[in-house]
DNA sequence: TAATCTGTTATAATAATAATATAACAGTTA
DNA sequence: TAACTGTTATATTATTATTATAACAGATTA
């Protein structure tokens, strides 16, 4: 797995790894029960403290995305498709409500949006 | 003008600032040449400290959205429509374009996002 | 079994940021 | 002149992110 962290993109670090992981699992770059790395070699590689990686991982379990059993290691859910489904269609809507906030402070029109729209989706094939 | 702060909404509260002063020339609220409240009455309409409030001013300056005058007071910047539009329609199209590599990732159907996009453009009456 | 992995917990300290209070100074205006 | 404007400097507080360290407990393996 390639994480990448950025000391000065004011992400924090934890929430950097977060969404590296969370990439890595809608890619399938990490599949159903494959192991992460531990919170010390990963703290490790990254050059910081096992607390923020542990931290990554209990939020990371706490929306359900990894599983972690004391003494053996943390692993990836059984995918739930629903539970990524949900994750992107809240981040679908998330963007939407920006795209709605913007045509409301220009002034721009639903059409014009919606023309936009047509030209991303149909220049796939 | 209207502007709202919240303590616990993450968001600092110079930058509620921002976005409130920001979203109210956007939409026309706030016109050219109009004068800002100074940071002092700002700062003790919403019970904060006007260091806060110039904080906001002094980045709002700085992306060119008003004009300070030391003695006098801050006022909108003249500001140009059509470049603002412009910005934002790019803007809205890089979201677009978000949505629809996460719609391909997790496959979403367009009819789904489309319906996204009522639900949100449609809370507005 | 002993060594070495794994995660867990508790404590304390550091760094950065946001926000504050206060005071003093300077330009503008009525 | 009085009462507004913004500016600057200093010190302090609160919160959050991050760290260092130590000690504990379960799992694995040589």
């Amino acid at each position: 797995m390639n994480i990448i962290i950025s000391n000065n993109s004011g992400i924090p670090i934890f929430e950097q790894i977060e969404n590296a992981i969370k990439q890595a699992i809608f890619s399938n770059e990490l599949k159903e029960e494959d192991m992460l790395p531990s919170v010390r070699s990963l703290a490790n590689d990254l050059k910081i403290s096992f607390l923020t990686v542990k931290r990554a991982y209990d939020e990371l379990e706490q929306a359900g995305f990894i599983k972690t059993i004391p003494g053996k290691g943390s692993y990836v859910a059984p995918k739930n498709m629903d539970l990524i489904k949900e994750e992107k269609l809240k981040e679908i809507q998330d963007y939407i409500e920006k795209i709605y906030n913007i045509s409301k402070m220009v002034n721009i029109s639903e059409e014009e949006i919606k023309e936009l729209f047509k030209i991303i989706f149909e220049e796939d094939y």
